[in-house]
DNA sequence: ACCGTACCTTACGTTAACGTAAGGGTCAAT
DNA sequence: ATTGACCCTTACGTTAACGTAAGGTACGGT
């Protein structure tokens, strides 16, 4: 069930959890963190799309390993309003400073990569090895 | 204080600690769930390098998000000898989906350092108009 | 009128990954 | 002989991130 509402696609809870595979308890749990900020029609939660873009950046932060308030800082860098000069380039270095750590992790997950990679090859000539040597106990 | 056991360089509790920059605390809870294990000398805990080794996969992992279990799956890896072909190949599969797992971890990485720039360039020039407009007033 | 479904709040429970305190051993140096 | 550094075990405490149960509301369909 598709509902629109002035202009704007809009969801309700049990739609993201399906979307998302993630329960109810945990998009709750969001909103009292501050994460996402649904609109209210009398009780319900209705999601518009920026919500559901936070969702989806607050999941992709937690498969990461940062916890909530990690999270919470760097998507909130995307919607702010800094009148300040001052305020605006603190902004800008703990941004810039989020993007080398999330470099440094990229790094780090490459150097597992390529070290798994590495143990697969040597695993896969052994099994190989082991393949030959049983077909050859066959033919005796 | 550098410690050599029968050729192998060894490393004690602290040493770790330092170098790492972790708790003791933290070391023997990874002794307690297997992911390193340390020799000793009466009581206390004689680390060799392969336990070095290990630890910093550990901790690298976990920066990465993944709990110790998964880790400690993914570790092992690496030393095992499989006599069997059937868990040879289970152990690959198992390896392969690790590798792909991470590929699409690192792939998730990127796109949040690449949102994270387009945004800085954005605030970059926000910054540079400011800036400019702050020294016009200082003209007048 | 009744039911089922979707949704809500409140509030206690759970799990992983340690933190922290208490009490004790060993050994070199003063 | 005592002190301080380093290390140990045992065991209860803590925090984040939800899980789960209990009880209630709203509403479209039969």
């Amino acid at each position: 069930m598709i509902c629109v509402e002035n202009g704007g696609r809009v969801y309700s809870i049990t739609q993201l959890c399906q979307e998302f595979d993630v329960t109810a308890r945990t998009i709750r749990h969001y909103e009292s963190c501050g994460l996402v900020e649904p609109a209210r029609q009398g009780q319900r939660r209705v999601f518009s799309e920026r919500d559901r873009v936070r969702l989806r950046l607050v999941l992709r932060g937690r498969s990461l390993g940062f916890n909530l308030s990690e999270i919470a800082e760097m998507i909130d860098l995307y919607d702010l309003d800094p009148s300040e000069v001052a305020q605006l380039e603190r902004t800008l270095a703990y941004g810039r400073q989020k993007i080398s750590q999330l470099e440094s992790k990229r790094a780090a997950i490459s150097e597992a990569i390529e070290e798994l990679r590495a143990w697969e090859r040597k695993l896969g000539v052994q099994l190989q090895r082991r393949l030959r040597q049983q077909s050859e106990e066959g033919k005796r």
